[in-house]
DNA sequence: GAGTTTGAAACT
DNA sequence: CAGTTTCAAACTC
């Protein structure tokens, strides 16, 4: 879905608001005077911004909450934006169909076009006024109407947000909001004290609860004075699987909704919050996530452009193929909603995520626009439980029109799917990148709100949320996700929380309260002692902290081509390898496994098996991977092709489990059955024997013939290694530093995400396949109290590698014939972007100690107009991760000056 | 929820 | 390093 944003006067704030059957996904849009930009973030930072958005007053039908005393934020429903019934907020959290409705001076509308596309129309010719009036009536109202058949996104909210809204999100309400499963998709509080509507609901319930595999494209254009920059519409996503179902998903509309009661949808909202002046990103990075079972089936490709006549930069935000997915638990009907699980996400970290099979590549929030400011930017997403949101790519982009002209490209691909590819985190922390997009692009403006500290919060609410709500009783620990507070809820007895053993500690943060480990001493309270063990475990192992998983580059040795355009691919994998002996690398116990990564030549595992790709395969399709990227694939020899062949079959076999439908708990059965089926032919033959008849094939015949062809596209992702293990959202910066380590010192470059780059083309892309990875919580910086990271701790690591080369093991594998259509692959391959990126980053000072991983703007502004493919290829990546760290040990932690010096730490053991 | 399995972390 | 123990998560029932 592609959504176009004219450019507007002044800074304003647009509200988006997404529906998916699932999971609604707001997204906030910031366009400052000078800028265009994008922020998916649905919070009441808008409502700040809102008082400065010039957006004129929309006369559209839209309608005003009668019983609000403020005005509320103008919300349409993409599929009833032409209903303008009035409701209360309360009304609105529970979803009934005229939720949005606003008072309007100002209003945007986008239509949803059957053809895909959406159009946002900027209707409102007043002049400002808006802002003033709180309480008042005047209001700037987005009107999404989607109209695409695919019913990924049902529906597409834009608002202008009043400040009093702003007020509402912060001090953290969506914290306290109970997530009950009544409220469906709308976890928030719905009194009108909170000045908030909840438009979730509305949207669940317009939303098909199947998910085409087309990818709508939403074409969204301001109406108004201000020029627009028009966009390319065009979709293949939508083209391509879909085909018209638009009709076919509004017939779907009761039952979906009715689905929506039963299953209680998880509720999407992003709430930004200023609480200061400044941004502190560092304060609150953390990213909880939770391992979505639903299914994702909703795929989606929003593309934002907006340009800025006065400026000439063209921010352009592109997500391009997410997929919003809700479907059963089980996987097997994909009307189903997925059960919801609580998912907290602080925007801090945010990750963006690369077309499906794209790795992810999560930018971090920075810290260094932060530090030195009082401001706090803390980004909390909680995502509905039933967020199935999957996007491949999301782009913002900055196009440079004029001299100044930046592009800003950013590939965010948020998709939860929960079993399947994609979790609620990957959405979360694509959201994040987003905003920290923005948030770079529009510093300046931010600057400007001295006084409060923007919040972002995102707030998702799961079942687990709603136990939660019983005192005393703790949330279930989710898979691999962390507590939104950022703490990883441990269990630990005995390691009072200072060893590795625990998963708080090893991540670098302190325990929270979702923790149930007995005598901890991972506590801010015991700081010194945490510190000091942390140095001494460090001074053993250097690394131990280091993140586990890492982006390697192909062949290290070869890093530039001679055109010196060319860099080796590099594909995520495990920094030390596992060690399996049982478990064939098919269950958690494996970290590779849990991370979502192939096993890789490191591995010492036996009988691996692991579905995100075996050891033995690894070397294969990197060394395929390297000569397709030098051009040497024509080359290989017919065996070496027959060989990858047959790797890719493996892979795609595996694959078909792993990505279908199935949940992670299917998943787990069906390793469990593939385990027993290998052990029992290892008994009887010694060798480990799958067959496309074994349960595997039967498993994927389940899978709808509309999954089939994802499973097959994830196979290619496993192909296309770098992507899968940049997909991994958790651990975004391991990556980063193992690039850095395995030899583009140079590339690392350690940027400041916000303030650094705002001039900066930026793209990142973030893939994730699952949810359940546990290493995310590496990634993720655990805001709060409890979270020792919370400020200075946070590293950022930049990946010298371009993730250009994702695709290429796909592609190769395409090239032997394989059928996958989808596979993200990102032509972004441009070691030039890459020196670009890496000088740019060195020359920033790097007040953060982050290590950020940029691709610069791809010159070729086409690529987003192209085809959805087109898109994802054009997707560039930049990874901004910032990797926990503990808090005064790391390098990054201290040194807030010097993060290079942290980076070498940290690379060189 | 108790008990088992598993493999990393820690220890020797 | 290798071998063993410890540990907490993953998993099973
Ligand atoms: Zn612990
Ligand atoms: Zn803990
Ligand atoms: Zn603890
Ligand atoms: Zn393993
Ligand atoms: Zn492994
Ligand atoms: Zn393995």
């Amino acid at each position: 879905m592609v959504v176009t944003v004219p450019p507007l006067s002044s800074p304003s704030v647009l509200y988006f608001k997404y529906y998916s059957s699932s999971t609604p996904l707001l997204f906030f849009i910031v366009s400052p005077g000078t800028y265009n930009s994008v922020l998916f973030v649905d919070s009441p930072i808008y409502s700040y911004l809102s008082s400065l958005s010039p957006i004129q007053q929309a006369k559209s039908a839209a309608q005003g909450f009668p019983g609000l005393v403020s005005p509320a934020p103008v919300l349409t429903s993409p599929q009833i934006s032409t209903q303008t019934t009035s409701l209360t907020r309360q009304q609105h959290s529970y979803a009934s169909g005229s939720e949005f409705s606003q008072d309007n001076d100002k209003c945007l509308k986008i239509d949803r076009v059957l053809g895909d596309s959406m159009t946002l129309t900027h209707q409102s010719n007043d002049v400002l006024t808006s802002s003033d009036q709180k309480g008042g009536d005047a209001r700037d109202l987005l009107q999404v109407k989607p109209r695409s058949p695919s019913g990924y996104i049902d529906g597409l909210l834009a608002q202008l947000v009043d400040e009093k809204y702003a007020n509402f999100v912060r001090g953290k309400h969506f914290d306290n909001v109970p997530q009950s499963p009544q409220y469906g998709c709308m976890g928030r509080k719905d009194s009108a004290e909170d000045g908030y509507m909840n438009l979730d609901a509305s949207a669940s319930l317009f939303e098909q609860p199947e998910c085409a595999q087309a990818d709508p494209i939403i074409n969204v254009k301001l109406v108004g004075n201000e020029p627009w920059i028009a966009s390319s519409t065009e979709d293949i996503h939508s083209a391509s699987s879909i085909g018209n179902k638009s009709e076919q998903a509004q017939g779907h509309h009761a039952d979906s909704f009715s689905e929506v009661n039963h299953l209680q949808h998880g509720v999407l909202r992003h709430c930004l919050q200023y609480d200061g002046s400044q941004w502190n990103s560092a304060v609150d990075n953390s990213v909880s996530c939770n391992p979505i079972h639903s299914q994702s089936k909703f795929q989606d490709s929003l593309h934002v452009l907006s340009t800025v006549p006065k400026d000439g930069q063209l921010l352009n935000m592109e997500k391009s193929t997410s997929t919003i997915c809700a479907s059963g638990m089980n996987g097997n009907s994909r009307s189903s909603f997925p059960r919801p699980k609580g998912v907290g996400l602080h925007l801090n970290n945010i990750v963006s995520a690369a077309p499906i099979t794209g790795g992810i590549e999560s930018v971090q929030s920075p810290e260094n626009t932060a530090k030195g400011k009082n401001s706090l930017f803390n980004l909390r997403n909680h995502f509905g439980c039933n967020a199935n949101v999957k996007s491949s790519s999301s782009k913002i982009e900055k196009v440079p029109s004029s001299a100044k002209n930046e592009m800003l490209e950013s590939n965010a691909c948020i998709a939860a799917t929960s079993g399947r590819l994609l979790s609620q985190d990957t959405m979360k922390s694509s959201a994040k990148g987003m905003l920290l997009k923005i948030a770079e692009q529009h510093a300046p403006l931010l600057d400007m709100l001295d006084k409060s500290k923007c919040k972002l919060e995102v707030l998702e609410s799961v079942e687990e949320d709603f136990s939660l709500d019983s005192p005393g009783k703790k949330r279930k620990k989710a898979l691999n996700s962390k507590d939104y507070d950022g703490c990883k809820r441990c269990n630990c007895k005995k390691s009072k929380c200072l060893k590795l053993y625990c998963d708080c500690f090893a991540a670098g943060f302190y325990c929270g309260e979702s923790c149930t480990c007995q005598g901890c001493s991972n506590k801010p309270e015991y700081e010194d002692t945490v510190v000091d063990i942390r140095q001494q475990i460090e001074s053993k192992n250097p690394l131990a902290f280091a993140p586990r998983i890492v982006e390697s580059v192909v062949d290290s040795h070869v890093n530039i081509v001679e055109d010196g355009n060319s860099l080796p691919p590099a594909s995520l994998r495990h920094k030390r390898g596992c060690n399996c002996k049982k478990s064939m690398c098919l269950k958690k116990y494996c970290e590779c496994y849990q991370a979502n990564v192939s096993c890789s030549d490191g591995c010492r595992c036996e009988g691996c098996r692991n579905v995100y790709g075996r050891k033995e395969d690894y070397g294969m399709v990197r060394e395929i991977i390297h000569k397709r990227h030098t051009n040497e694939v024509t080359e290989l020899a017919s065996d070496e092709k027959l060989e990858l062949v047959a790797a890719r079959d493996r892979l795609m076999q595996d694959k078909v489990h792993d990505f279908n439908s199935l949940t992670p708990h299917t998943l787990s059965l069906q390793c469990s059955d593939l385990q027993k089926k290998v052990q029992k032919s290892r008994l009887t033959s010694g060798r480990y024997v799958f067959s496309p008849n074994s349960d595997l094939n039967g498993l994927s015949s389940r899978h709808s013939r509309t999954n089939y062809p994802r499973s097959l596209h994830g196979c290619s992702m496993l192909l296309e290694g770098r992507e899968v293990s940049v997909a991994n959202p958790f651990n975004p910066c391991e990556n980063l530093e193992e690039t850095c380590d395995e030899g583009h010192p140079n590339s690392c470059q350690f940027t400041p995400f916000l303030s650094h780059l705002p001039t900066t083309t930026m793209a990142a892309s973030a893939s994730w396949k699952r949810t359940d990875l546990r290493n995310i919580s590496q990634s993720q910086i655990s805001s709060g109290d409890s979270h020792p990271l919370s400020n200075s701790s946070l590293c950022w690591h930049s990946s010298p590698t371009t993730s250009t080369t994702e695709v290429d093991g796909s592609q190769i594998l395409q090239d032997f014939g394989s059928s996958s259509k989808n596979c993200d692959i990102s032509a972004d391959d441009t070691p030039e972007i890459l020196k670009d990126s890496s000088t740019t980053v060195m020359s920033v000072k790097v007040s953060s100690p982050n290590k950020k991983r940029i691709s610069p703007p791809d010159p070729c502004t086409d690529e987003l107009k192209s085809s959805s493919l087109g898109s994802l290829r054009s997707s560039r990546r930049f990874i901004l991760q910032a990797v926990p760290r503990f808090p005064l040990l790391t390098p990054c932690h201290g040194s807030k000056e010097g993060t290079d010096q942290k980076s070498d730490e940290i690379s060189k053991p």
